[in-house]
DNA sequence: CAGTGAGCGAGCTTCCGCTTGACTT
């Protein structure tokens, strides 16, 4: 019998595969790429024509291994990766690796996991697009000389270990853009009516309408709801009219991020690693993905699943088209395996991401929801504005019936409800109408899941990396994720109620941010450096342009070598032209003068994060210094802000005869006392005035907490051995290294000799490899 | 893991896109 290998790249792909094709065929995977650029010398060789220096990554030597094995006991080998640029690069690579045999190879691609699918597949074999390879080449070596050339200009100019890179420096100039254009921008106050009136042909019911203008000050809110007080109201008009929504399409990674974050707060490397799991328990399809498309039996069993559930009249076969710039449509959208399962089995997070990608598939096949809107006008005969009140009822819910996509806004959703019966010249009384001052609202921070489809938008990036990129720009500390509350604010309310207009002063908390995307100083500076000396990387078109000449090659029509060479000559002079500038990039500003000495303050980028100093460093006396507090930055921060933070440390005094001192570090105020930490209380303590006594107080209490920690103490020729009570329980120290000690293990029996035991048996810390987290 | 910020300098950092495990304090 013919022996046949099938490589795919997902093993989970892999085993439903094997099934459909059952005796004669081994299904295995190569797990994504097996080869990449070798690290050293950027794996290219500029000089000769951009060749490109090829090595099978360290985590991958064993699964190549495995394949070369098994490619060569078959008789035929089918290479069946993705069919967009990647993919056929992962099946030139194989062929190269493996040193296949042409004669023997066969490239086959398949959009949807069927048995007919990869039956016909099978049946329609071709050879590999070296076009589309040289593609996907150029895109590797355009991304290795941007990201290896730029970095290290950064750590010369900026810090060490900084990164730059064609996707995540757009990211973060996006997040600094937005946050520029918060910081300048100005609310500006109006005055917003909202009416309620009684209905006197229907005793129960009241309707609330606002006003269609907005008043600019509150002399003018006030002197209309003098008018008011004067006046009459009558129903002056009543328009319906049909409306209809219709269903969002169904999920690629990009829009399931989006609506896991909004709808149950999960970050988009939280709602990957859950897709993940069902995915790998054969669930749901595959979870990265730019399409929309569904399969036909897909599409099939869903309609079946809607015709029993709903009804035939809640079924609307559409067919969904990707719209997403530089889409490559390997996949299908995100859906259900099996779309007769509303539910499944798993853990919370895992049903609840389970029933939304089965509600929004088969949502995405229902009919359109049909609406009426009902607009009603009230006229008040002292003032030519009017009141308006809008209703919305649903006719026919449709596919409303299981799902509905969330927003973004966070502007509170007036819920449209019914209106009451009314008719057309009704008079109407009021019972209350207020006027309230509102604010115009900053443009929106980024979430994570919100610049993801910003990148999207602009065709950067792809749906496997989406959440990695998200992470690194966190990781390079370009930008940090957090709430952030708001500032307290006033504002004016005058209500006109019982013929009587009143004015109150009122307050509320503006501006607060949950889960938010900041960016920090240091992102700030490297993305205006970036910008003033490389704009073309920084472009938010870049992408897009060499996107078209990677098609252009894709196609045959354009040589990749060549395609690198026009791009990298100017480029790399941009990169010898940064680095002739002299001096670093601080972001350093002048903010004034120190009262108490006359010499200047200034704030910048120091070794260690944004600092302040007083003095120059050419000064006789040495500059001070001290670091920003966290939510301080350097754009912002002004010179009253900045003396104060010299106020720290403080010298409270002498105890037991060291001195106690008070300050703010990295994870808040404390004391400090024979050089050891004591945190200051939250809400209770200011470091700015706490006293020598309470200092002490706090020391004591630590020290006696303490005392409870050690269970037992040992000194050992190696170091003090320390039997202590943590968080996990208790553990034991040596050396700055902790050690677990087993189950069932009484603690506070172990002696030296059981502790040097388990110090013994337990393993070596594995050192984490480059590239911490 | 909290304080620092001078200067020297070995050796290292870094990209984007495919994939899935090992990590547990």
């Amino acid at each position: 019998m013919q022996e046949n290998l099938v490589i795919v790249e997902s093993p989970a792909k892999a085993k439903t595969i094997e099934k459909f094709l059952g005796k004669g065929y081994t299904v295995t995977s190569s797990f994504g790429h097996i080869r990449d650029l070798a690290k050293k010398d950027f794996g290219i060789d500029i000089k000769n024509n951009y060749t490109p220096n090829y090595e099978v990554s360290s985590d991958k030597k064993k699964v190549v291994t495995e394949l070369k094995k098994l490619a060569k006991k078959a008789d035929i080998v089918w290479i069946a990766s993705d069919e967009d640029r990647e993919g056929e690069a992962i099946a030139w690579h194989l062929f190269e690796v493996l040193k296949l045999d042409p004669e023997k190879t066969k490239r086959i691609v398949f959009h949807e996991i069927t048995k007919d699918a990869i039956l016909k597949a099978i049946e329609t074999p071709r050879d590999i697009d070296q076009n589309l390879v040289n593609a996907q080449q150029a895109r590797r070596v355009l991304d290795r000389l941007v990201g290896f050339e730029l970095s290290p200009v950064l750590w010369k100019k900026v810090k060490p270990s900084l990164s730059a890179g064609r996707v995540q420096s757009v990211a973060v100039r996006l997040l600094v853009e937005r946050e520029r254009e918060i910081m300048k921008f100005n609310p500006v106050a109006s005055y917003r009516v909202i009416g309620n009136f009684d209905i006197p042909s229907s005793k129960s019911t009241e309707l609330k309408a606002e006003l269609n203008n907005r008043f600019k000050t509150f002399t003018e809110a006030e002197s209309f709801l003098s008018d008011c007080k004067e006046s009459d109201y009558k129903v002056s008009d009543i328009s319906r009219k049909p409306a209809k929504r219709t269903p969002a399409p169904p999920f690629t990674t990009s829009t399931l991020q989006q609506e896991a974050s909004r709808k149950f707060g999960f970050s988009v490397s939280q709602t990957m690693t859950i897709a993940q799991r069902l995915y790998e328990a054969g669930k749901i399809t595959y979870m990265r993905t730019d399409s929309v498309n569904l399969s036909d039996t897909a599409v099939g069993a869903a309609a079946n699943e809607i015709k029993s559930e709903f009804g035939e009249e809640y079924l609307k076969i559409r067919k969904y088209k990707t719209k997403a710039k530089g889409a490559q449509e390997a996949h299908e959208a995100i859906r259900p395996t099996y779309m007769n399962k509303p539910t499944i089995s798993g853990n919370a997070s895992e049903k609840r991401l389970y029933e939304l990608i089965w509600k929004r598939t088969i949502a995405s096949l229902m009919s359109d929801a049909q609406l009426e809107k009902t607009t009603i006008n009230i006229e008040v005969s002292k003032s030519e504005h009017k009141f308006v009140a809008q209703g919305e009822m649903i006719k026919f819910d449709g596919f409303l019936k299981v799902y509905i996509e969330s927003t973004d806004d966070e502007e509170e959703k007036e819920s449209e409800g019914i209106l009451p019966k009314l008719t057309s010249g009704e008079a109407l009384n009021y019972n209350n109408i207020t006027a309230t001052q509102r604010f115009t609202h900053h443009p929106a921070r980024f979430t994570e899941a919100s610049l993801v489809r910003k990148l999207e938008e602009l065709g950067i990036g792809r749906p496997s990396t989406y959440a990695p990129t998200i992470s690194t720009i966190q990781n390079r500390n370009y930008v940090i994720k957090e709430d952030r509350p708001g500032k307290e604010r006033d504002y004016k309310q005058v209500i006109l109620a019982n013929n009587k207009i009143d004015t109150f002063d009122k307050q509320e908390i503006a501006g607060s941010e949950k889960s938010k995307l900041f960016p920090t100083d240091i992102g700030i500076v490297v993305n205006d450096y970036l910008l003033e000396q490389f704009p073309k990387i920084l472009d938010f078109n870049f992408t897009a342009e060499v996107e078209k000449e990677f098609d252009d090659i894709a196609f045959g029509n354009l040589n990749w070598p060549e395609m690198i060479d026009r791009f990298y000559n100017p480029f790399h002079k941009s990169i010898d032209a940064a680095l002739e500038i002299s001096g670093r990039k601080s972001g350093e500003r002048h903010l004034g003068e120190d009262p108490k000495t006359g010499k200047p303050l200034i704030v910048k980028i120091g070794r260690y994060g944004p600092m302040a100093q007083i003095g120059d460093v050419e000064d006789e006396e040495k500059p001070q210094y001290s670091a920003l507090r966290r939510d301080q930055h350097l754009e912002t921060i002004t010179l009253e802000e900045a003396l104060e933070l010299f106020k720290l440390p403080r010298d409270l005094g002498l105890f037991e005869d060291k001195k106690v001192v008070a300050a703010i570090g990295r994870f808040g105020p404390y004391v400090r006392h024979d050089s050891k930490f004591y945190s200051l209380k939250k809400d209770i303590d200011d470091p700015y005035t706490v006293e020598l006594e309470r200092a002490i107080e706090l020391i004591n209490e630590k020290r006696e907490a303490d005392k409870n920690k050690i269970i037992n103490v040992f000194t050992d020729e190696e170091g003090e051995i320390q039997v202590l009570n943590g968080r996990y329980g208790p553990y034991i120290t040596l050396n700055k290294q902790n050690y677990r000690i087993p189950k069932s293990t009484d603690a506070k029996a172990l002696t030296v000799e059981d502790c040097k035991e388990i110090i013994k048996k337990t393993p070596a810390k594995t050192t984490r490899k480059k590239g911490k987290k």
